[in-house]
DNA sequence: TTCACATCTGAGCGCTGTACAGATGCCATT
DNA sequence: AATGGCATCTGTACAGCGCTCAGATGTGAA
C-alpha cells in the first residue's frame, strides 16, 4: 500500500496499474493477488487511507479555528485536501461512485469524531441547526458536502484563474465561492 | 461516434475501449485512428457531444418553465441529465480534470444561448443579479454550478435514498438540497 | 521433525492502446 | 480515358495490462 501510494503521487492515478505497483514493492507481478483479491480491493484500500487523512485534515483545521468558523474552516481543509492530494481524491470518489455511496464507515482515525461527513453534521448543529430536525439537520449537510465537492473539482480549473488573481489568491476565492454558497460564514485563515 | 455512444451506454465507461468501438462499429482496431489521434481525442469529441446534450436539456428546462423558477429549472435539469446519462457524464468530466478546464467553448448546439455555463450566468442576470458586477456575478455562477455538480454526484449515492423516501421521492430531495443552497428560488415542475 | 500456512514466483491467457506497411476505392486533373 | 493523390481501411505486431494457476520458499506450531 505504500507502494500504491508512491506510484500514486509520482505518476497519477492513470499510472496506478497492479504491475506497477508490484515494481514498486519489489516483488513479481502476481504477489498483490495474496492480499488483495484484485484490482478495485486495493484501490478501495488507497481510498480508505485517503478518507482517513482527510478526517484528520478536518480535525486539525477545526482545532486551530475559532468557533464561529468551523465550518468554512471544514469547506477550505476539504477542498485543500483534493488540490494538494488530487490522484488520491480522485482514486476516493472513483471508489465511492463505483459502489455508489460514501464511505461514512471511516471512524479509524480518529473514532471520536466519527467521520468526515458525520463532522460536517455536527458543526452544522454549532452554528446553530436544530439537531431534532433531522431531515433538515441532513439536507443542510449534504447542501454543505455537496458545493464543498463541487468546488473542489472546480478550483483547479483555468477558467477561474482569473477570478483568483482579481480576488487576492486561491484562499480568497474559495472563501468568496463559498460565502455565495450560503451556507458557510466567512473568513478564517490560511490552510 | 455514433458506436461509441452505443458501447458507453451498452456498457458503462469502463468498457469503452478503442477496440471495443471499433467492434461496435464492424471495423478494424487501427480504423478509429485514422479519425482520431489516440483514445483521448475520441473521448473529447464524445464528451464534446455531452456538453451539447447537456446545454439542449438546460435551454428546454428553461423553456417550459416559469422565469422565476429558470434557476432551479437548471439545476434540477443538470442533475437529472447527470442521472440519466451517468457513464456520459463521468466521460466528461474526465475530459475537463485532464484539461483542468470547463469546456466554455461549446456553442454548436444552440449558439444564441452560449454554453451552459453561460446559460447559468444569463438566468443568475434575469434573477436580479447585477451584470455589472463582473466578479460577484461569476462567482455566484461558480457557487451554483460546484453546488449542481456536486448534488448531481451525490444524489445516487446510497446514504441519500432514505432522505428521498422521507421528502416523497428524488425530485422532492433535489428540490430541497438546492433550497439548502440559498443559491436557487425553489418548486418548479418534473424533469 | 513434520506439517500447515502465508507469501512469493514464473509462465501464460486474453485483453488493451498504439504503430506501421500495405491494400482499396474514389475524385480531380491531365 | 488514364493518372495520380488521398482518405479510408486492413493485418500484423509489440508492449503493457488484469488475472489465474501450479509450484517454490520460508516460517511458526505441533
Amino acid at each position: 500500500m505504500e507502494a500504491a501510494r508512491r506510484v500514486l503521487e509520482a505518476e497519477g492515478p492513470s499510472a496506478l496499474s497492479l504491475r506497477a505497483v508490484a515494481r514498486e514493492a519489489g516483488v513479481s507481478p502476481a504477489a498483490p493477488y495474496h492480499h488483495f483479491k484484485d484490482k478495485a480491493e486495493l484501490l478501495d484500500a488507497v481510498a480508505h487511507e485517503g478518507w482517513e487523512m482527510l478526517q484528520l485534515a478536518m480535525i486539525e483545521a477545526k482545532a486551530r479555528t475559532d468557533r464561529s468558523q468551523h465550518l468554512t474552516a471544514l469547506g477550505i481543509a476539504y477542498v485543500c485536501f483534493a488540490r494538494d492530494y488530487p490522484a488520491l481524491y480522485r482514486v476516493m470518489y472513483d471508489a465511492a461512485r463505483d459502489k455508489e455511496a460514501l464511505p461514512m464507515d471511516v471512524e479509524d482515525a480518529n473514532p471520536e469524531n466519527g467521520n468526515a461527513y458525520c463532522m460536517v453534521r455536527d458543526t452544522m448543529i454549532e452554528h446553530g441547526a436544530d439537531p431534532s430536525a433531522e431531515t433538515h439537520l441532513e439536507l443542510a449537510t449534504v447542501a454543505a458536502w455537496c458545493g464543498a465537492h463541487g468546488l473542489a473539482e472546480m478550483a483547479g480549473f483555468k477558467q477561474f484563474q482569473h477570478l483568483k488573481d482579481e480576488l487576492g489568491g486561491e484562499r480568497a476565492f474559495l472563501d468568496a465561492v463559498f460565502r455565495h454558497m450560503g451556507l458557510f460564514p466567512t473568513q478564517a485563515h490560511d490552510c
